[in-house]
DNA sequence: ATTGTATTCAATGAATTGGTTGAATACAGC
DNA sequence: GCTGTATTCAACCAATTCATTGAATACAAT
């Protein structure tokens, strides 16, 4: 359904066999068997786990006989960095400006009333639940 | 079955909606109806993924009468970016070693047998498909 | 040609996902 | 108390996901 490049890497990443395994490369290339040994899986499953990887293009494959190394594309770390980046960045932008604000209202003047405008009741509480 | 932090993160940001409301929330606490408006699903699935993205950390509710603003938690993102960054860091280090390695090797002895260890056949052709 | 090794393909199944509709709940305004 | 608005709960459905098993393919070694 959502077939969108970032989607994909995404979704590639939420696994945590999947994780692993490109931890596992940014170390070095390894062989379907070689990935495959650590895990409680089948052999079939960690393949078809390099499927996903591959088609979100964080891994690719070449050949070297009958075995398919598998290599780590590492570009495509960026797509979601620059994402994520974004927007960590603006909303950390905003909640400081919003601090900002926050902080100087009580101490600039004490003695008018804390809360003189009734709208403007969001950012409550802070509960974290 | 992944119930692991960072998989929820992650799997929680795979979905384009989701990510457009993470999106937009960078800018401004909005209400459920105020971030339903724009797409074309039911108020009730915005309402899920909603749900999907509290549980993953990645917003919080708080409460304003019958309303229940969203606010974007951006502390979650910094979980992704360390994973994100320590890998492609990794990655691209060792690239960048066996770069270094690839480029010396034909120039420091060009007389010795190119090939003399018959393993590390690895990282081949470099065939991207 | 036969055997062994590395890997994928195909069919299947249980669990999860992303969506729907319809009924509940919670609250403000009259 | 009734009405409207904001939101969730619950049941359901189709599509996808993650795993399985069994058969196929590709190649090296004998």
């Amino acid at each position: 359904m959502a077939a969108d490049a970032l989607s994909q890497v995404f979704q590639a990443l939420a696994d945590p066999i999947r994780r692993d395994i490109v931890a596992r490369l940014a170390v070095a290339d390894a062989t379907v068997n070689e990935l495959a040994e650590p895990y409680e899986v089948t052999l079939q499953a960690v393949s078809q786990h390099l499927k996903v990887l591959e088609s979100a293009g964080l891994v690719s494959r070449s050949r070297d006989a009958q075995r398919r190394p598998v290599h780590l594309e590492a570009d495509v770390f960026d797509l979601m960095t620059k994402w994520i980046e974004r927007y960590r960045r603006q909303a950390e932008q905003r909640f400081a400006r919003l601090d900002e604000l926050l902080d100087s209202m009580p101490d600039v003047e004490p003695d008018v009333e804390p809360a003189p405008n009734p709208k403007r009741t969001a950012r409550t509480s802070g509960a974290k639940r």
